[in-house]
DNA sequence: TGAGGGCATAAGCTGGGGTTATGTGCAGGG
DNA sequence: CCCTGCACATAACCCCAGCTTATGCCCTCA
């Protein structure tokens, strides 16, 4: 029971505080008071207490100043609180996809999407529309362009969310914004230290890192490179975006990737975008739905909260 | 005990998942089998088998294909571990930062950051330094430019992050990123709807939502308005980023927020970045330490992180 | 000075998640 | 053709984190 332990990764959840947690901190932190927060969280005031005081034990540092007129923040625990919401923020957009992907049959708005947009976009639509319209049953079928159509002709579903260059025959659509392919590559690698944009030709010439042939974005990337010499042998391919991502930051390849699935590793810099010159690696994310049925009720409500996705 | 529930707000806890499931569930995707992913996770076979499964039940979806010869995940499956992942990777980045936090004197590296910079960049910095130096222990202490300068200038600490524009007195400096103000209204908002780019004289007519005088958002942006008419009076003057973040979303005015804090927003599409025209809101961040100590050991490797910081 | 709001402590219960032990089903080699 | 190996499931039991109720202390304010 010594010589085993591998990986030695001890699991985060023993090092972060569960997400009752977090949410009961974030609960404080805008009311003010342990007492208030516990009876806002559905808890007894010494449940919370005790919870409250078991996280800044684990964390190693205070957290909240308690005084017999309530209960403020320190400052460490201002920024713990403010690295906690995000955590939380993470866990509702789970819980919105999930929750739709779960929905049965009877839900109030069937929503068919591709993957991409099923996995960046749609939780957080998903939240807001919750905000704006509560208790809209939403349920979420996800697959690529031809499984939308099949569902919206099929009377499956109200209302279609695909990517690409054009609109699957039967259907009406209408653009709610841009995806962009994006050339990325480790801050190690030459590329991000470049002075000079990137050329077509250059990128069609380079090994890249990616998607296995069929993927959307294999798709439009071909393409795009086509008259520019064709893209090179893959120095990789893979079959998910985090594996993409991963070797990428990893390996010393760059890649081409939808924007929308590198925007935390951009901002987190572990990976850094390279300008290329003269190639439009644009694609349209359209809203889609049965040609002449103009979305009403809930697919309605949600195409407004989606126009103009950057 | 029943006209009580006033915020009915069933917690997430309950319906999420917690991090040693989700982070199981990963295990699951990378390995493609329980036993391994068991093992992986330094729990037993069984343990994995029941948790993964109490997770299927909780949110209503198969999420992996259990075969003699190991398990796949589904295709709700794919989707439900790319949320997890979103949540991890959250839990991840609060656990960086509060290892920082709690870090004792004796750790290995000391750094004094800038609320915003502790707050959106160094958890992201941390992992990276993580993931290239393993071991290396670091402390954080949070506070504004003349808390970093002194810390600094009294060896407390090694190396400092500021934003602002100059670099305090007895301090060397190198310029790490950009940081640029925007302004960013709700999507219902008139603005958000605007062919024509935003003048900084409107901007400095209209009443805004803003953090209190005192901040340094607020400085910048008064500084910058300043030949064009000055800020007219706010609308709502509040203490925290996030409560401003909030009230642009529900009232019906617009702000003036760091990009970094309202990134997440604007790619869900709840904020709306609004171009102006004829301003410059940027303001430099910068690494910083004493005067003629250039940073060695563990500050220069998190030096080399950092450059280029969006 | 008494009342009330706020936090802490104590004692006891419960359930989720862990372990060990064992069973079932399929694949592939001798 | 059967046996071994691997992967998952089931069963019985244990433990502790987190909840509850009950109570006490402290401070403020009318």
């Amino acid at each position: 029971m010594s010589a085993e332990d591998e990986s030695v990764a001890v699991s985060l959840a023993h090092r972060v505080p569960d997400l009752g947690a977090l949410e009961l901190l974030l609960a404080v932190a805008r009311l003010g008071s342990l007492g208030r927060a516990a009876r806002a969280r559905g808890i007894t005031q010494p449940a919370a207490s005790s919870r409250i005081r078991s996280m800044e034990r684990q964390l190693g540092v205070a957290l909240v100043e308690r005084s017999p007129r309530g209960s403020r923040l320190t400052d460490a625990g201002a920024l713990v609180t403010d690295w906690a919401r995000r955590v939380v923020e993470a866990a509702e957009a789970f819980d919105a996809g999930a929750q739709a992907l779960r929905g049965r049959r009877d839900s109030r708005l069937r929503v068919a999407a591709s993957m991409t947009i099923a996995e960046y976009l749609l939780p957080g639509w998903l939240i807001a529309l919750r905000a704006q319209r509560p208790g809209t049953a939403v349920s979420l079928l996800a697959g690529n362009s031809s499984v939308v159509a099949e569902r919206l002709l099929g009377g499956a579903a109200d209302l279609g969310f695909v990517e690409g260059l054009e609109v699957p025959a039967g259907l009406d659509g209408t653009v709610i914004g841009q995806d962009r392919l994006i050339v990325v590559a480790a801050p190690s690698h030459p590329w991000s230290r470049r002075r000079t944009e990137l050329t077509a030709a250059e990128l069609a010439a380079t090994p890249l890192i990616l998607r296995e042939r069929g993927s959307g974005t294999r798709q439009v990337l071909d393409a795009a490179l086509a008259r520019h010499g064709g893209l090179a042998e893959p120095l990789l391919e893979l079959a998910s975006t985090t594996a993409v991502k991963a070797a990428v930051v990893s390996e010393a390849a760059p890649s081409v990737l939808s924007e929308l699935a590198v925007g935390e590793e951009l901002t987190a810099r572990r990976l850094v975008e390279i300008p290329v010159r003269g190639l439009r690696l644009g694609r349209e994310l359209r809203a889609v739905w049965p040609t002449g049925q103009r979305p009403a009720g809930p697919a309605r409500d949600l195409l407004g909260l989606t126009r103009g996705t950057p």
